[in-house]
DNA sequence: CACACGTCCTGGTAGC
DNA sequence: TGCTACCAGGACGTGT
């Protein structure tokens, strides 16, 4: 599942091979790859066509190419859903056949100074797109001084907060915010407009080592619980951006969702009925949301109901 | 056929 | 009472 650390290394390996190219050619292979682009896929491409790219931004889980050009106020936006996938490789047309991919959405070609390239889109389950929007200034937008488009955001994730790994990052208020929300911690841990980023896996991971049940009240934690457990999350992520970040080749831009760590160095999720790495207690697999939640039954012990927030409809009248 | 789950959307609620 | 911000849960989509 594509969460922070995977879509940076996207967002790093395209910084690497795509930057200052121009795209020659769009061939949209589905149009649900780019349903949320206003004009449908015929002005996807054409609002690509001749523009060049110019900085790879990502926040949270979205991840954007700036585009060049007299109107320059416009990017390239994709989010990976849970399945998608970016991958360059150089242009040839060996590299077409044995690039043809069965969950090919979207293909870009590229031409730059060292020849032609392939920017393609691939997605088994198709919750990622493809869109282009427009750039706006918004004053959360990202380090002041820097008068570039770096400081506004694409329209669509202009709600999305700042991540664990951003330099710029409040976490005082984040903090804050996040005990004032009367919900369960993990369902407040997976907000994007709370902190970005943060998908199932990594929420149960953070909960792990900080050693909290994702049921506890988010408002009933202390600050300093809060903040372990974000230290958590921000460690977990950076461990496994390190480790993902060195497995890919020089050319090839690839996520699967897996980077490497998600088989090795998971403690809990997806670990149901092994045992607990810290206290050798068996691992819990339970439901929510049609979502999974792993737990340490020791580590994490499941919060009395008062300990619970309170959820509308409060302690039932039941007669 | 249940299950994987990130985001969007809807309907409803709490609190002012 | 009316308004707003917030919140829970369902829908979506496809392959295993």
């Amino acid at each position: 599942m594509p969460e922070l650390p995977e879509v940076e290394t996207v967002r790093d390996g395209l910084a690497r091979h795509v930057l200052g190219r121009t795209v020659t050619d769009v061939e949209v292979r589905r149009d649900s790859s780019v349903r949320r682009h206003d004009g449908g896929p015929r002005d996807f491409a054409g609002r690509l066509t001749g523009r060049t790219l110019t900085a790879a931004v990502r926040r949270g889980k979205f991840l954007w190419l700036l585009l060049d050009g007299e109107d320059s106020g416009e990017a390239l936006l994709a989010h990976l859903g849970m399945s998608g996938q970016l991958l360059v490789r150089s242009g040839g047309e060996q590299a077409d056949v044995a690039g043809s991919h069965a969950h090919l959405r979207t293909r870009l070609r590229l031409d730059g100074p060292d020849g032609p390239r392939v920017l393609d889109f691939v997605d088994q389950r198709t919750f990622g797109h493809l869109m282009v929007a427009d750039l706006v200034p918004t004053p959360d937008g990202a380090p002041a001084g820097r008068g570039s488009a770096l400081a506004a955001l694409p329209a669509p994730a202009v709600h999305i907060a700042r991540d664990l790994l951003d330099p710029h990052l409040d976490r005082a208020a984040l903090v804050g915010a996040l005990r004032r929300r009367r919900t369960e911690v993990k369902r407040a841990l997976l907000d994007q407009t709370l902190v970005s980023g943060i998908g199932n896996i990594y929420a149960d991971e953070a909960l792990w080592r900080a050693q909290v049940h994702g049921r506890r009240a988010a408002d009933a934690l202390r600050p300093v619980q809060v903040g372990r457990l974000l230290d958590a999350a921000a460690e977990v992520m950076t461990e496994a951006l390190r480790a993902g970040g060195t497995s890919f080749d020089a050319l090839y831009v690839d996520v699967n969702g897996s980077s490497g760590y998600f088989d090795r160095s998971l403690a809990v999720y997806g670990q149901a009925g092994r045992a607990c790495p810290r206290c050798g207690a068996t691992v819990l697999r339970d439901s929510f949301m049609n979502r999974s939640s792993f737990t340490c039954p020791r580590c994490q012990p499941r919060p009395r109901a008062s300990a619970r927030p309170r959820l509308p409809g409060g302690p039932s009248p039941r007669t």
